[in-house]
RNA sequence: GGCGGCAUAGCCAAGUGGCUAAGGCAGAGGACUGCAAAUCCUCGAUCCCGGGUUCGAAUCCCGGUGCCGCCUCCA
């Protein structure tokens, strides 16, 4: 049984969809701005892993992302740059999709624009001015929170304690209270707007994503996640706005990523601290090196990122590519053994059990690596049974479902040159000429093959 | 000022009342190997500090200290 923390409730829940097995998941999108950076994406593999553990649970997912590209900073920078917003924003978008793709997440099944649903969002905004939850101040429309008694929930922010803050509005909107964020905003010189019966202007941040989530998911759906940094004010307006509408839940469980740190604060762009995925490749690691880091802290803690974590993950990362080469390169007899099935399928079940403990992937990666040293203990001394080296193999492919990072495809066919140099390595050993054959060993490591001599004969290795 | 989180071996990290405190990385020694790699074996922490509760606490309570964050755009 599968329990989360939701961060409504500040508990671990048993999840349970609204509509067994569909379970609907809004997970909050870039703003394509520029390219996210690893912080982004530690949310975004969480939300991946989530979704990927949800699927092997046997939920149909559908997952919903917006892509936001029109708001302050998009705008500002398109002008900056003299190109159309369309045009800017198609560019980090691009990025983007190459990004995740690169990470190896999972594509979820709806990436809408918030520039393609202003219909949307302008109906609920008038929904919110017939439920006398919205107000016009010169053409720009703004959310009353005081008409809206639950406000605070959900990031536990109490209106009364904030700090006296002179939040002279900086975007020269008026409001009414400062709690209260504006649903519309009026047309200004050099910004895009669109005509709408609220009059013309442009949306403001939180209503895509009440509107967008609720046209593809319904009034109430299941799941929202986000980082931590989204809790307040933009999940809490989001909530506010669209349960005023209405007068429903809009999510049952809402769920929370905590901050990548970089120098002992949190990336963010803002702060210029920060790592892009290209940056990350640049400096020579691997993706999945990247994914595997990211994935296997809990996404509850903050994750200090450095270069020295990341070749750790490398390092972590090795010794299950390894053990994956190993077990394939093993020779096999026929004599299955019970114990190898028995750590098989305990190693399952207690993978299982950790994630269903709200995602626990650092104890389920533990319990993977126990099976892993109980299974190369059984390489090294008795060999292997073709049947179960397949249950295992079996059980890694089910498990990487999950975790998405490790290799399990037929690797591809080795250029003539390098299978040439093997064969010459070989022949050269046979003959014990240790010399030639260390010196084509060196030879193919220029090629990023490293070869290794077992008693099953030569296991090749990719770099 | 209000509110929240974290503190376990060199690094990362599980464990939230009771057998020898998971697991990974790094390091040392050993086995195996022509050498190497991989693999296996052996080696490391009494759990930030001080009180308290309890037969018994890393785990609960109180008080400190340190770090991060939210209250403003931000994954």
């Amino acid at each position: 049984m599968l329990r989360l923390f939701n961060s409504l409730t500040r508990k671990k829940e048993v999840f349970a969809p609204l509509k067994p097995p569909d379970v609907g998941f809004y997970a909050c999108g870039p703003t394509v701005y520029g390219y996210i950076h690893i912080g982004n994406l530690r949310t975004f593999i969480f939300e991946d892993l989530l979704r990927r553990y949800l699927k092997y649970k046997g939920f149909k997912v559908t997952q919903v992302m917006n892509i936001t590209d029109i708001d302050d900073k998009t705008i500002r920078r398109s002008n900056e740059e003299g190109i159309p917003l369309s045009e800017f924003t198609a560019r980090y978008e691009k990025a983007f999709f190459e990004d995740i793709k690169a990470m190896n997440i999972e594509p979820a099944e709806h990436y809408p624009r918030a520039t393609e649903h202003i219909d949307e969002m302008v109906s609920l905004v008038k929904q919110l001015i017939d439920g006398g939850y919205a107000y016009e101040q010169d053409g720009s429309f703004y959310f009353d929170v005081a008409k809206f008694k639950p406000y605070g929930a959900l990031s536990g922010i109490e209106p009364g304690s904030t700090k006296t803050r002179s939040r002279i509005d900086q975007d020269e909107y008026e409001k009414q209270d400062v709690r209260d964020f504006a649903l519309w905003k009026a047309k200004r010189e050099n910004e895009p707007f669109w005509e709408t019966e609220i009059g013309p202007g442009r949306p403001g941040w939180h209503i895509e994503c009440s509107a967008m989530s609720m046209s593809y998911l319904g009034e109430t759906f299941d799941l929202h996640t986000g980082g931590v940094d989204n809790m307040f004010p933009h999940h809490e307006n989001e909530l506010a706005q669209s349960q005023a509408a209405t007068g429903k839940p809009l999510a049952r469980f809402w769920l929370h990523s905590e901050y990548l740190l970089l120098d002992k604060s949190k990336m963010a762009k803002s702060m210029g601290n920060i790592y892009t995925l290209r940056d990350i490749l640049a400096l020579g690691y691997k993706a999945r090196q990247l994914r595997y880091l990211l994935l296997s802290s809990h996404y509850r803690k903050q994750l200090s990122f450095s270069l020295d974590l990341l070749e750790q993950a490398g390092a972590s990362l090795c010794r299950i590519d390894d053990f994956v080469r190993n077990l394939r390169s093993a020779g096999t007899f026929d004599a299955d053994s019970p114990e190898l099935a028995e750590a098989t399928e305990k190693c399952r079940s207690r993978f299982e059990e950790a994630m269903d403990d709200d995602l626990n992937i650092s104890k389920a990666l533990g319990v993977l690596f126990t099976f892993i040293r109980t299974v190369n203990e059984r390489l090294q001394e008795s060999g292997i049974s073709g049947g179960d080296r397949a249950n295992i193999e079996a059980l890694l492919t089910k498990l990487d479902g999950i975790i998405g990072v490790l290799e399990l495809g037929q690797e591809d066919e080795m250029p003539a040159e390098v299978r040439e140099l093997i064969d010459k390595r070989q022949e050269a050993r046979e003959s014990k000429n240790w010399k030639l054959a260390d010196e084509i060993r060196d030879q193919l490591k220029e090629h990023g093959i490293v070869v290794e001599d077992t008693k099953d004969g030569v296991r090749i290795k990719r770099l």
